[in-house]
DNA sequence: CTGTTAGCGCTTTCAA
DNA sequence: TTGAAAGCGCTAACAG
């Protein structure tokens, strides 16, 4: 920089000016042409720990995610960093142990979002200190302010959806740790059935892990019950390709033998066999929104949790129709 | 860090030595104890910015990736991720459009790591200086030292299993961009029809979009092609889900009209309907090399470009079969 | 084994 | 409109 500063002949204070875009214009624009051809001539970029440590902001936003494979935060993240870069920063994605990210981030970003598994009170996850933070896609009261979806909305709407077409044996696949998003889903889904005058015996929830696998174990342990559900609410495509394969290893038809209806994480459910009635999932919204609210944290402001409020879309394709006689 | 100090009764370079694990042990133990107990009470942490200022070392690693929604990338990153814990180094991945990503990540990172895009001559890669960066998943000489998987040899390997099961009309799905990634597959598969004597017409070959419906649509028209192929490569995973949609949709059985055979960026094909024949990517172990390789550089070691040389993995599912009588 | 010192590269009052 | 000067919080010689 004073390289910069002794080419242009002045002072690296004018210099500094003249990158920070001149708060009023207080530089004659003849200087300001020389120092920017002087930067340009010397190839300068200014240093970002200086700057960071001069103005104690880094221009960072950090979002932690449990794994980067997982198309639910792969949307978040899209949202994020679109609302991020309009904003000026630049998001920085780590995946791992959350605590440890969370730690490491501290100091290289403004704020911080995370998107993980929070249920587990064997393992509570500590917030860094003195740095706004934001939970996506979960609520938990004691984690600090949070956006999350409409999920309880959208459960409900599915659920109602397959209840309308006549179903009554209605499973519903639950991710096996204990995680908000699954719980606000389960009352929605409860609430439809109880709405209905629908019993909800025990059998019909089941718990799996979260890959194609765990949608095909559930789903094959499920078709085993008796008496056997007639359709079931599932939570991710990875999930349901798991459940399509179940069903076509035990010969059982979708939709004529078993509707299914998932919450949709990624645009391929359309391209299943049978494609699959969904509903969408504001996820990209959650993103932008969850940088939007982080903004204003970092400047001090205050914020409300928010539930996003779009409206539950349901989209029927071919994986759903009324339940076979019994 | 002065208060800390203080509070423990020393000066402020025996705290930096403390956090810093004293080389040497040159701390006597109850020192260093009277210093953490004071870090521990005061919630002390260091001031990121200023150790990376000092040491104009940052202990992370950039990714620059064009779209968090690709599942190859998040393979890559998944390994990438770990080799760099395991390192000390925070990995973090930012996407967007990549020159402006690279630049934003100068001085926040001691090494780029970039997987994006780099065939189009109308958008050329402009690489920060002063800052090792390696190009990942592509090669292209004149970008500096890059890791690749075996794409040529896993084109060949799929090609060959078809040409084994008797099909001479194989065609083969590309990228609609320029990519090196897809020119060193094209290579494979054109070297595996030459050695087994077969013509490769142009209409073998067809360009789309990434998505499934890019998969969709190549499809479909290679389908109503004359003569219509009896073997399809595809790249993605995303690609073959589409495929198999339009296979469903025109009425052509998977694998008693049509073999497919795909590059696996995901555990999902072996869920598809047929479950598909793929051909394994080393993507992980791309990760992790990726981030060997650039620590080295980071130490300012040379490195050669590498070529991963685990020998390609085809496992035979459901989608590949001979083909049907003429 | 511990303290002193200088300075990393920048921004930002304040004075000229 | 520009320059001078101080200092952000830390680390790393070097001296004690």
């Amino acid at each position: 920089m004073s390289d910069v500063a002794a080419l242009a002949g002045v002072d690296t204070s004018v210099v500094s000016r003249v990158i920070n875009g001149d708060e009023r214009l207080l530089v004659r624009p003849e200087t300001r042409q020389r120092v920017l051809d002087a930067i340009d001539r010397l190839g300068y970029r200014p240093n970002i720990a200086a700057r960071m440590l001069k103005t104690s902001r880094t221009m960072a936003i950090g979002l932690v995610i449990p794994d980067f494979a997982n198309a639910s935060h792969a949307q978040i993240a899209i949202g994020a960093e679109q609302r991020a870069n309009d904003a000026g920063y630049i998001l920085l994605v780590a995946s791992g142990a959350a605590e440890h990210r969370l730690a490491q981030l501290h100091g290289r970003v403004d704020g911080l979002l995370y998107a993980i598994a929070t249920g587990d009170p064997a393992a509570p996850v500590q917030l860094p200190e003195g740095i706004p933070c934001l939970l996506v896609n979960r609520r938990e009261p004691h984690l600090g302010p949070s956006v999350i979806g409409n999920d309880e909305a959208s459960a409900e709407v599915a659920t109602q959806h397959l209840i309308d077409l006549g179903h009554r044996r209605i499973a519903h696949l639950v991710v096996n740790v204990p995680l908000d998003t699954g719980n606000r889903r389960t009352a929605g889904y409860l609430r439809a059935m109880s709405n209905a005058g629908l019993p909800v015996p025990p059998e019909l929830g089941i718990t799996t892990d979260v890959d194609e696998i765990g949608g095909y174990k559930a789903t094959l342990e499920l078709l085993h019950r008796e008496p056997r559900p007639t359709a079931l609410l599932i939570a991710t495509s990875r999930w349901a390709m798991g459940a399509l394969a179940a069903c076509d290893e035990l010969g059982v038809r979708v939709p004529e033998d078993l509707s299914i209806v998932a919450f949709s994480d990624t645009p391929i459910g359309e391209f299943m066999h049978p494609a699959l009635t969904t509903v969408e999932l504001p996820l990209r919204a959650m993103g932008v929104t969850a940088v939007e609210m982080l903004l204003r944290l970092i400047d001090d402001e205050d914020v409300a949790d928010v539930e996003l409020d779009e409206l539950p879309r349901l989209t029927q394709r071919a994986s759903t129709a009324p339940p076979p006689p019994d």
